[in-house]
DNA sequence: TCCTAAAACTTTAAGCTTGAAATAATTGCC
DNA sequence: GGCAATTATTTCAAGCTTAAAGTTTTAGGA
């Protein structure tokens, strides 16, 4: 996924557009999860859970964070089950429907979580330091605007 | 790494382009993943390890791959291993330097790169269909730039 | 009620991924 | 030549990821 078209025709210009925004996700992702474990020991899977789950102190379903974090179900089974290891994330069954559990971020989790995201965002600050904050937002709106066309239509 | 700012504030918008581009990157990602198991019945990494192969006739080092496809070194030997126990890439010992190893794609792995390669650039096309040529060079015109900067710095 | 289908989640097997350690070969310096 | 440092690659352990199959629970009819 990260090598190029190798001739000129049409639809070129869409294939050289994805090859880049892969090009640039990766090379930051690497970046970002690199710092993570220096400076923080976690990985990128833990931050996104917990970042889900911050937003939503009341918690979340495990079905709900597999759908916002577009990854399988089976996955977040496992990550949650270390972070619950740690005591950063808890599970509590409900009453209502004992198949679901609510998942959200301890008292612990909650605080280290605030620390690593702050440093996170200083990072993407940097690391997309020279996109002006206008240009960013344009940016922004093309991609909202191209992805919505045809995601989640199956 | 999915989750968005929840507040405003200076660097903002920076975290949401970011946000805005893993996104879309994972979404048009795991749809080709997707179509690339279903019509080929191949993989994702497969596919980079062969599309840079299939650049490169006279063939590549391992650092060579790992570097290009900006992942680790370990990770590109079990690729390579699988493809050729596949008979669709092949190792050669070089004269010079026989600490190296020169990977190229059979005959086989040419042929049936060419296909997988013309479904791929055509479902490309239709993903960011919405995006039209003129935007689409200018969006990679962006992020070619905002690169730059950083990469490859350490 | 009973029973089929659906939903929420976990488990499993296979493969991907990293960083670190190990191996093997080459280079450069004395 | 000898030997330390470097380079190219593989191996390893741990964790991530998916799709598919399995478990438990709920819901909706006949």
């Amino acid at each position: 996924m990260v090598a190029g078209p190798t001739s000129a025709g049409p639809g070129k210009d869409r294939l050289r557009l994805w090859i880049r925004l892969l090009r640039a996700s990766r090379t930051i992702e690497a970046e970002l999860r690199e710092r993570l474990k220096k400076e923080f020991d976690t990985t990128l899977p833990r931050f996104d859970v917990m970042a889900a789950l911050y937003r939503s102190p009341e918690g979340m379903l495990m079905s709900d964070l597999s759908r916002f974090l577009l990854v399988s179900n089976g996955n977040v089974t496992g990550i949650v089950d270390r972070l619950v290891s740690e005591g950063l994330v808890a599970r509590a069954r409900r009453n209502g429907d004992r198949r679901t559990s609510m998942v959200r971020l301890t008292e612990e989790g909650s605080t280290s979580f605030a620390a690593i995201a702050a440093a996170h965002e200083s990072w993407v600050g940097e690391l997309l330091g020279n996109v002006s904050e206008d240009e960013a937002r344009r940016l922004t709106g093309m991609l909202k605007s191209f992805r919505s066309n045809w995601e989640g239509r199956e």
